[in-house]
DNA sequence: TATCCTTACGGAATTCGTAAGCATG
DNA sequence: CATGCTTACGAATTCCGTAAGGATA
């Protein structure tokens, strides 16, 4: 048994079976590939995948048993690996953090701020991606820590922590006839034309069933990943923006002053923003440094003990 | 990094540093060690072992805090393994049980009766030692499951469930004046010399505990490691016999009925015996059986969430 | 027929053990 | 001076990539 072997398996079941594909993401041949399966099914005595004819199509029994002590295992010598870091680069080093648009631009500034002003020697690097993208960073190590308002947690492998709630606010062009007549109802709101998030962002879907419960389905005619498009659209006249309190919270002078907002917290649900990061693994101590700085809440005892609880998927006999 | 690697430094802790004896247990030469160790400190980046000129005398911090996950490495490169046996074989295997010679002798008969009824396959092999070796017998893999009364779980890396308590009696011949003259108290014991177990064996701590707390200090004349040379020399008039209840309770035809037991639950401190298996480690199958017909409490569910639960030294950071 | 896995083969890199060297208690 | 780790070297093994073969959608 050899660690090549195992990554061998986990990208294998990770890229859909196809051992080409593996071969090219491991830098290696395809029957390369090919024997260090094999030669770990053969040390194990059990057939991981199932193979019809020449091809790999999915896991056997045995394979599903086998498979999350595989991913135990590689995590753990990357843990390995990470535990040393900590005394061969000491407080220098790497963070990876993937947040969705809205957390980059309006929740992480002030985090980065003040983590590099404790910890000049970390460089930062900051990706953006869709909820999605964020859980398959951290999966494939590509981020350390995830940040996003969308259940970021479904997979077993990653734990979520809640950090803050937050609601939405409506904009609209100063002299828009939603700011007359009294208070906003999600009727009135229905009648405009609605701009705001793409599908699975930033507690889009907390609007889409605030209007569904109502029985309303009001035109959406513009959706984007983040609060400074749906802004230029408001202005533009397109419609109604309806986007996080917090994008309009601050004193960004970039926004013009021409449009207004209205708390909408009694029209939508409240959301719930997390930081993810891989369950069961290492993180440098800075990274729970910067956690730490994002929320308070979170010590680095209160995340680790998460990511050490057993998921739905751990290590576990049939 | 490799596993062989990894496997040399687990070994030089456990053998004390001393890696011409790791090269025997791991059946390699003795260079092949020193270079395993330092090609894993190599990649690492960092030291594990303190070298005093050419000799490994102890871990440094680095290597405390790697060691832990070197450990769970190769525990779960086993449990992957195993994981992997109950496909291959089935319900056949060897269960190897590491017990006190009471436990074994009294308390596993009719365990080991029950167990082999219904799994037919496997093979038992029943290992008998004092409670350090049976520890040493779990720790190396000797033996899956422990039991004993003594405290198992001292190191951090064993789980001991508690199964069943127990009091001790006196043993004495049928004419011995301690049988007269009303109930038994530890003063009047103490006047006679006793026989009984092993210094730490089957509950020895809580009688000598009980003579120490009542400023006694008996002639202890005999000790044996189990209760039918303790019998045996009771019956030639050595002394008072101090053993396991459990051991005169049954009817056991083989030792003489010359011998009375009298109850003496109210003397000693109550004593519990355990199960011990290794913490995060995988057992088979029907292991988790036997430990179920051993005791009826255990169920798999509850062996297994006690094994996962984190030890004092988990792989941790600094 | 294009895709994808397996088998075959040969060169290269790694691995490992023996022997010699050297430091320490 | 005996024990114990390191270095050096050569042989054997293992490893891996290229090329060819065969099966399936």
């Amino acid at each position: 048994m050899n660690f090549q072997q195992l990554r061998s398996v986990r990208e294998a079941v990770r890229r859909g079976f196809n051992l080409t594909e593996v071969a090219q993401a491991l830098h290696t041949s395809q029957p390369g590939v090919s024997r260090q399966i094999r030669e770990l099914e053969d040390e194990l005595g059990v057939e991981i995948f199932v193979r019809v004819g020449k091809r790999l199509t999915g896991l056997t029994q045995p394979g599903t048993a086998v498979l999350p002590w595989v991913e135990r295992l590689l995590q753990d010598a990357e843990n390995l690996q990470r535990a040393s870091e900590e005394f061969t680069h000491g407080s220098r080093g790497v963070l990876s953090i993937a947040a969705t648009h809205s957390q980059a631009r309006y929740a992480l500034p002030t985090a980065v701020r003040d983590f590099r002003a404790t910890h000049p020697n970390v460089q930062l690097r900051l990706h953006q991606g869709s909820p999605e993208q964020i859980a398959q960073m951290l999966l494939t190590g590509t981020a350390d820590i995830g940040i996003a308002s969308h259940r970021l947690a479904e997979r077993h492998d990653l734990v979520a922590l809640p950090c803050y709630r937050w609601t939405h606010s409506i904009v609209v062009p100063e002299s828009h006839p939603l700011l007359a007549d009294g208070p906003i109802t999600l009727e009135r709101l229905a009648q405009y034309p609605i701009i705001t998030y793409d599908q699975g962002l930033t507690g889009r879907s907390s609007i889409d069933e605030a209007f569904g419960r109502a029985g309303l389905r009001p035109e959406i005619v513009l959706t984007a990943m983040d609060a400074d498009v749906i802004k230029t659209y408001v202005e533009l006249g397109l419609g109604v923006g309806i986007l996080a309190s917090i994008a309009m919270e601050d004193d960004h002078p970039a926004h013009p002053a021409k449009l207004r907002a209205v708390d909408a917290r009694n029209l939508f649900a409240i959301n719930t923003t997390s930081v993810a990061v891989r369950r069961g693994g290492l993180l440098r101590g800075f990274a729970y440094d910067f956690i730490h700085t994002f929320a308070s809440h979170l010590t680095r005892e209160v995340v680790e003990s998460a990511q050490a609880a057993p998921g739905d998927a751990e290590p576990a006999p049939l």
